[in-house]
DNA sequence: CAAGAAATCCAAAGCGCTTTGGCTAGCCCA
DNA sequence: TGGGCTAGCCAAAGCGCTTTGGATTTCTTG
């Protein structure tokens, strides 16, 4: 069933039905009435291919996805996921993937605005000085960054939790419970909110006079083994941390295992604190030890910026808005004062 | 730069523009390099809209993904969705997510279908009776299923692994060792995969006139909390199991996590398998025991999932061919003999 | 050397939709 | 009563590509 046959049956022209069913003024109630009900009673839905050639609209958001055999799509992606499917589910709004390799990022980009393969894009995981967000801003394509840049010249718009605030509050926290030596183990430091936390740690740290040294930082890919690997450089140190803040559940992981392979106990020898993005199955209550976390569902992100990239695509959203979400610290079983 | 303006400047028509760039034989070698190299130098690119309207191909393979506040995509995904962008992205297919509540399933798929939206699709995770199977061999679409049905009466083309014989292997390892009771933490049982597995494990344990008793076998979500119950359960009881086999890396871990809370050790105590899929952030060997596992790469399934897909989409594969991958067995620490 | 067969190329017709630019009929008001 | 509006509808021109059905030229071949 397509436009024509439809508007053959209906004794009217494309154009009337066309206009009727896209809420045009121009074709009276009644006759709306008519081509409304007649399109539902034969289903006819209008071929995209067709519309999008028309008028350029593509009814899809995009997102350019780095592979390749040594990137690992992180697991959050599909937490993120899930929570812009469910919103854009409600709004008819497909998400199209598409594949690239780093080298050719800023041709993909190109490409998928070149051709209108889509309607708006979001952007993950950006760096400090994140190429992307300036090809997009100059591509004049709706975007949405989720996460930050840091230092680039320009506004645009975003959606990032608070990671500066609640590291800084972590900190402070195990500052206050006596502990002196507090050490961070953080996801990739190119990546923006790496830098942030980083930062709150050090804020809060510096507001007692302490810094953060060298040998208490370690800067990785978020895995299991790598938390358990700094850990281990860290509590095998002659000054070990009695503290450590963690940038994700899944090294947290790593960490204590670290931490009781070498025959200490949480929180009485070291206390822990991990960022928590919220995922079904994993979750910090079901530690050994419950886990204290800043949390921050990774999930309602995803969600939220599906709303604003639609809000976006239909006008309703202009301007360069930065949306800054508060993290929850929440505090559980594995911190505890400073060991004598 | 679209195709009139390009066949303009090389003083040729549409049609030989084309067909040049397309491959076909009615053009002269000189001519069609000669329109390449005009292709290249201005970076003409078809516009895809058009080109699916007019071929109704659309360069894009299709996933419907089942979303909602209750529904949880599972990490797996996208560890084969890596695999799968792998290969797409040299083929130049984009991925297109279509999501949808379970309730809407079967529309969202005539939709895709309908439009065009997509020339093949790929469906994970089928159940015994997976009706999408049926509705995409009906459809007449280009698909292959990442799993397999279970009792449909017509052949379809699919990727599994052997997920039955895997576990067999696992059960039979382990009565050979000694154990006489062993039980099982597997996934949703609605789910094929669930079901190859126990059967395996019964399988095995017939051969050695063994059962798998109901208090033996638990069925749940893949989470670590579940992974946590179903094992305090299990070890509780009174005639506990001396080993256990277990769906999944995940929900191992809260496996171990309750035999260590029940104060009992891998594997003088207990043994215990698990399938392993391959995640590059959480793997076996790092286990406080090294865990033993049944593995298979997804990563490596999804982006052959890609390569039959975009075969089928040109032609070159046909019928219903399906594939079983073997799995391998890896042994590690944390099996033993049955204590006493 | 003429006729049939290739080899090349082209004009134009779609693909199914949106949108521009009318056209017509009914209405109001002077 | 007639001119100017407006409401409501339509024909046709794209959007940028592929593909059908020739047309023209060149090559074979008996």
């Amino acid at each position: 069933m397509n436009l024509k046959q439809l508007s053959h049956m209906l004794s009217l022209s494309q154009t009337t039905v066309s206009r009727a069913l896209n809420g045009y003024p121009e074709v009276s109630e009644e006759t709306r009435r008519r081509v409304m009900d007649a399109a539902k009673r034969h289903g006819y839905r209008p071929n995209p291919s067709a519309r999008r050639l028309a008028t350029g609209k593509a009814g899809m958001i995009g997102y350019v996805m780095p592979t390749g055999a040594s990137v690992d799509i992180d697991p959050h992606f599909v937490e993120f996921l899930s929570g812009l499917g469910d919103y854009a589910r409600t709004h008819d709004l497909d998400l199209v993937l598409s594949p690239t390799t780093a080298d050719d990022e800023e041709t993909t980009y190109r490409r998928i605005v070149a051709n209108k393969q889509v309607d708006a894009v979001y952007v993950s995981s950006p760096r400090a000085a994140d190429r992307r967000v300036a090809l997009l801003n100059h591509l004049a394509i709706p975007f949405i960054v989720h996460g930050r840049t840091e230092g680039l010249d320009f506004e645009y718009p975003y959606l990032d939790i608070d990671n500066e605030t609640a590291f800084q509050e972590a900190a402070r926290l195990l500052v206050q419970l006596g502990h002196r030596r507090i050490a961070l183990i953080n996801g990739d430091d190119t990546q923006t909110f790496a830098i942030h936390r980083e930062r709150g740690v050090r804020r809060a740290l510096a507001t007692f006079d302490l810094a953060l040294p060298d040998h208490l930082r370690h800067s990785v890919a978020m895995t299991e083994e790598n938390g358990y690997r700094a850990a281990r450089r860290l509590l095998e140190h002659s000054e070990a941390p009695t503290a450590i803040i963690c940038s994700s559940l899944i090294m947290s992981l790593g960490v204590v295992r670290a931490i009781r392979d070498l025959g200490l106990t949480i929180p009485a020898d070291v206390s822990l604190i991990a960022h928590d993005d919220v995922f079904p199955w994993l979750t910090p209550e079901n530690f050994s030890v419950p886990l204290s976390t800043t949390r921050s569902s990774i999930r309602a992100a995803g969600a939220r910026v599906a709303e604003r990239l639609a809000a976006r695509i239909s006008g309703l959203e202009t301007g360069v808005r930065g949306e800054i979400w508060p993290v929850d610290l929440v505090v559980r079983g594995s911190i505890a004062g400073a060991p004598g």
